[in-house]
DNA sequence: TACATAGTGTTATATTATAACATTTTAAAT
DNA sequence: ATTTAAAATGTTATAATATAACACTATGTA
């Protein structure tokens, strides 16, 4: 569960707007589509964006560059992440495992290292795009 | 194991200088590096890169926007990918776990999606920096 | 009130990556 | 050896992603 952070004017903005998308978005579109209420430059979208991330409300895909809400009442605060990705048509899909995040989050590598957060991105074809 | 590939002339130059690297290599940075070698133009290292990554030698950091040379004879030709990264340090390892690999391989979503490949980046302190 | 911390607004610039097009090299198949 | 298709190259220009630096404002709290 997130801790309840009260987001300033411009977070909950740009929140609001990647909340409502069906697709992950990227950072100048994003722009884009704030510039109406306000929001003229990038460093006020990125300031945004990284606070968000940081108090696990939205989570960057990596490999695209975008930002998804999160609906995953178990990825405690972007510490531990997963996501499918459809190579076709780009879907992404926070993946909610219980098995994958308890697998993960026990994982110690060689020299017994644990790791505090990690990302994982799955890449593959949707229903739809087989 | 990696199919062998004869590897042209820029993708010889820009897998050594990765190779012979203790840490991920950024585009750019690479791009310095090898312009006494008659490498001058960005897209001349990013179609280098393109390739020698979807060949398995080199994997990219995709958090980092970074590039590091293979060095896991298990990582199915850049299919599977898993890395341990420093946050302080930035050192990156590539993860070898045959228990993973094979979790992850086989790991089906609650639509029974299997997938094609995937990358996953662990983040933590490494052992000199904790 | 005063103080610290976080957030904002702005301009400029750094960094990462691709488009488009002409040319050359390579490998394989006659 | 010659043709041919695919891959790679060289080049200029530009797109897309992200941060530096600085002045200022809002917010919470001692």
């Amino acid at each position: 569960m997130h801790k309840e952070h009260t987001l300033t004017k411009n977070q909950q903005i740009i929140f609001d707007l990647i909340d409502k998308s069906s697709e992950p978005m990227k950072a100048y579109s994003i722009l884009f589509n704030v510039q109406k209420k306000g929001i003229k430059a990038p460093l006020q979208v990125y300031r945004a964006l990284d606070k968000l991330v940081e108090i696990g409300k939205i989570h960057k895909i990596e490999s695209r560059n975008a930002f998804i809400a999160c609906h995953n009442s178990s990825c405690q605060v972007a510490k531990a992440t997963a996501f499918s990705i459809c190579e076709i048509c780009e879907k992404v899909t926070e993946i909610s495992s219980a098995g994958l995040s308890k697998y993960l989050a026990n994982f110690k590598d060689k020299d017994g290292m644990k790791y505090s957060k990690y990302n994982l991105e799955f890449f593959g074809l949707c229903k739809k795009c087989r």
